[in-house]
DNA sequence: CAGTAAAAGTGCGTGCACGCAAGTTTGCGC
DNA sequence: GCGCAAACTTGCGTGCACGCACTTTTACTG
């Protein structure tokens, strides 16, 4: 399951892949993220920049995906390797926490770039979904084949909240934007570090995984 | 509130606004929507297909906008009109059924053109994220202060929930796409009528509403 | 009843995503 | 090895989204 099926090939494709990630991170951290044409990002890659468009379907992505790389494989795993013992929603809830916390130094220093951006801010926060369908897939191992449909809500919301924590984080506090259309009565939290902001925003969920787990282990 | 601030110049842009939605969905349903290009749509409804993109960010959003037009302000106003009384998860999930359900016979006819082509599948399951500000408010009105980034975590699970329903509402049971990665043991239910899916998907929530309504009135 | 500021509409130009139909590489069975 | 089929790459063409600068329309004020 982790080696796929064969070999020479898949390589080529990744490597390609990653060839363009990391180009189009270059680039837009040398210039600005406005000054990269796709073109360039596929020649510094050393591929067409029509076969660019076979890996990644917009500027944004290519660039943020430098960042998210494989976080989906990884959350999943880290759900998984917890002990069967404690509350799926504790489980998830670290795993969730440890993956967006043990960014490097290099991931950092991109987030910093991004934020500039609204369209690669948006990209970003995109990315949140992808963590959906490994979520689902061991969410509905702990609860068994009966609670596929739960599962599959559950890690939607989770994506969710965790998209409402990285926006929370990611906004400039002295924003102006206002919250839309009701401010509240302005007691919104600024912006604390980001594990207590993905804390925060998954613990409403928790009652939900708790309900979900006694009905498959009463 | 219900009446903005004044009166000619937002007419005029709701009226094109309308103009444009019901020229896209027209011609769209004419030929098929491949043979609908923008300055079709422009030109149907009398205005430069500069201005066209003035009101929407795709050629799919103008189409399916068409079927959503303002049901964001609609669920907002249902979860208000409910009593105090009743459960919270009872309100928002009959207030969201019945915004769903209560399609006419020109919305149904307009999702049988939407689940032909999956750009339009996707732009119509997209609006579901439209409901979230309007439901993160009537939610927080409900949960007082203190609970503004709750309201905002189950908003948002709501509209995820949502967007599973209708996923698995218009997909074509025949559909052998798989379930991509993991299947489970192939109990998946094919399709219920699209209230079932509703209330099905939106079930595993309650359990976090309950826990955040009570928080607020032990 | 101007005269002016703000807002909506428009023309133009640029870069981009993607379908299509080649050409090229990789993998596999004989 | 050999050739065939599938997968990947690439060039081309089309329609599109959107920034920018400019004109036209609407709203407000002296």
């Amino acid at each position: 399951m982790t080696t796929p099926p064969s070999g020479l090939r898949e390589r080529k494709k990744q490597a390609t892949r990653e060839a363009l990630r990391e180009a189009a991170l270059r680039l837009a951290v040398e210039r600005g993220p406005d000054q990269v044409r796709v073109e360039d990002i596929a020649a510094a890659a050393g591929v067409s920049p029509r076969t660019y468009n076979n890996y990644f379907a917009s500027r944004e992505q290519a660039i943020v995906s430098a960042v998210t790389a494989d976080r989906e494989a990884r959350i999943a795993a880290a759900v998984a390797a917890r002990p069967a013992g404690v509350r799926l929603a504790d489980a998830v809830t670290e795993a969730v926490v440890a993956q967006y916390t043990n960014t490097g130094e290099r991931a950092h220093k991109a987030l910093l770039l991004i934020t500039t951006q609204t369209a690669l801010r948006d990209a970003f926060l995109d990315t949140t979904a992808g963590i959906e369908p490994p979520l689902t897939a061991v969410i509905a191992e702990r609860l068994g084949d009966a609670g596929a449909r739960t599962a599959r809500v559950l890690a939607a919301s989770v994506a969710a909240a965790v998209r409402i924590a990285l926006e929370g984080w990611l906004r400039p506090p002295g924003n102006a934007e206002a919250t839309e259309d009701f401010a509240a009565g302005g007691l919104v939290v600024p912006s604390g570090s980001l594990p207590d902001q993905l804390r925060t925003a998954l613990a409403p969920l928790a009652p939900a995984f708790d309900a979900a787990e006694q009905r498959t282990q009463p």
